[in-house]
DNA sequence: AGGAGTTCCGTAAACGTTTGCGGTAGATTT
DNA sequence: AAATCTACCGCAAACGTTTACGGAACTCCT
């Protein structure tokens, strides 16, 4: 904290030339000739001289960073969004400044202020309560990308795709879902939304069309808006209620909670009713049952987003939205209605 | 990306003074007039301008940034700390740079270095597996502190306390554990390792200790080094033949893919075995069984975290090291062996 | 009326980089 | 021997802030 860190100008005095070489050196220019490098490079490394990148982007007017603004990182699914754009973004010689916006629009608005104030070369926002307007005002002119927004074209059109939005092909998901679930012989099938706000709306849509271009009838779908303080267990009531033979859930962690609360309404999954899920996180491969869900890379997106910043970086522009490719994986919630599921090893 | 962003210039000059005065006026400096203060500050807003924070880092040779390294926050227990840690700095108005290790030494290095090259104002480290002088060294002059890192005083040692680390209170948090264990009638206990290094030694010290305090035969330990590819199947195996009656886990990850495991081998839960976790992850109630496990307040660690480097840079020198309080949250998994669970509403 | 205070603001240096431009020395050509 | 070229390197400006210092204008006292 006391002593001064080691600065371009200490390594320039004790190599005898002056900062621009060492500039130059630390950087690999063909202008300084290669023992020069050498030198430099030793020296460096002795006086264990780390640049300063704050003094780095400020001369040149973007840092390398990158912002990333999650609901909340406790959420295994963002987790892994976060983890997979942090890597990727390190392997590009990146930092990336995580901000949580808990659904919170102060907050979320304070989280993209303080990436301006940072100048970031790009921001990924995902699940964000704010107009994708507004967070570009705010951002401008960073390039911005949502990640899970709806701004994504309808497979009828084609031209003048809307661009800068990144999310899992929920139509396909559920359209794989819908044709298990009917190949499984399930009748009713109901619907439970999460809390965040257009993405499971698009998920919805997504599980209505799909009943819908199969001549099924319509699910009933249950909203629970606050998932950690009891907002599935009327829910799970209202489904009592109801007795769909299967209900398909917003995500995997809405599914999780909400067996949990059925078995404690005294029904038993998946003898009495069938649970899919979506996402896959980790501990949906090992809940009792095991969940049957769709399955996205969420790793694999949150590294897409940053090659899509860079992309950006280069073109000028935000390439086009794009689906991220989603997989059903079967397990043990839906063995159909009649089946007793039979213990064993995982599918 | 294209257009210039606004600066203090731009504000001075449409307000017609300054820099300095500015500056001074955005800060709420008393040396500027009430009425000048206003006016640049209207002037500001209408601009849009948003202080460049790498220019004000520059020159107060400090930038208000954290580096959190943890793991991998795919995992809910460090989610949880990063959130805190996160919304806590943004509270004190700090923004944090997230970097995952990965607990592979070079990647871990180049995260530190990320952060010295960003003049961070400190770092905390968590579950790292490169030595703390190591860790200090790179990141030196920046104060550092160790999440759940052992140079934790024994009870006994009082003077001379070591400084710089937070970790839960495992010893605590085993004894209340034990405690628990022999009023419900345990007898044989396993022990099973998660994956990081130094820091489950310490867990299980804890356990074999409270066992040994109270006279009871040492615990077996398994050790399970790689959790997501089957490392724990193994384990699974081993317990089959001990047929301990009861099973501590490192944290409540590994409790809840052991007992996946044990149910892929035809074990019932908790008929057959109790099961008990450590951490209490937000999955751990909503398991089934639900996990019996010792809770411990993770965002709070990660709140108190940067309250641990704020301090440090008033004081100077790193706070003594801390255990965080800890609580035994009984649920299903530890009903007592020979009782039956009933079923029923969440505990 | 002149000096001392007070209030308010501007000047300029500094932070650590990067990079365009110019310059020097030696080598090569005329 | 003068001229041109090449290879290497230094000078200095610039990035957008903060802040110590100085200075102008005004008020108040004697």
């Amino acid at each position: 904290m006391t002593q001064r860190r080691v600065t371009l100008v200490d390594v320039a005095q004790r190599a005898s030339v002056s900062v621009a070489t060492v500039s130059r050196a630390l950087s690999g220019d063909p202008q300084i000739s290669a023992a020069t490098q050498l030198r430099v490079r030793q020296i460096a490394d002795v006086l264990k001289y780390v640049p300063n990148v704050t003094a780095r982007s400020l001369v040149l007017q973007s840092s390398a960073t990158f912002g990333l603004m999650t609901p909340d990182v406790t959420d295994p699914i963002h987790g892994q969004v976060v983890t997979g754009f942090q890597q990727r973004a390190a392997e590009q010689g990146y930092s990336v400044i995580l901000s949580n916006g808990f659904r919170n629009a102060a907050t979320e608005q304070r989280a993209l202020r303080e990436f301006a104030a940072h100048r970031v070369a790009g921001v990924a926002v995902m699940g964000s309560v704010l107009s994708q307007a507004e967070v570009k005002r705010l951002l401008s002119p960073s390039p911005v990308l949502f990640i899970g927004s709806d701004h994504v074209p309808s497979p009828g059109a084609d031209l003048d795709l809307p661009r800068g939005c990144l999310r899992p092909d929920d139509r396909d998901g559920m359209n794989q879902v819908v044709d298990h679930l009917i190949e499984r012989g399930y009748g009713t099938v109901a619907y439970v939304s999460g809390s965040s706000g257009a993405n499971q709306m698009i998920r919805r849509d997504a599980l209505v069309s799909a009943l819908a271009d199969r001549g099924r009838p319509e699910p009933v779908v249950h909203r629970a808006d606050d998932l950690d303080s009891g907002g599935l267990q009327v829910v799970a009531a209202e489904i009592l209620r109801g007795r769909p033979d299967v209900v398909v859930c917003y995500d995997d962690k809405t599914a999780l909670i909400l067996m949990d609360e059925l078995r404690a309404e005294g029904l038993t999954i998946p003898v009495d009713i069938g649970i899919v899920g979506f996402d896959d996180i980790p501990f949906a491969s090992i809940s009792n049952p095991r969940l049957t869900t769709v399955s996205q890379r969420s790793d694999e997106l949150g590294r897409h987003c940053v090659d899509f910043l860079l992309a950006t970086r280069d073109r000028g522009k935000l390439p086009r939205s794009q689906h991220m490719a989603v997989a059903l994986v079967v397990r043990e919630t839906t063995p159909g209605p009649s089946r007793i599921p039979k213990k064993g090893k995982r599918s």
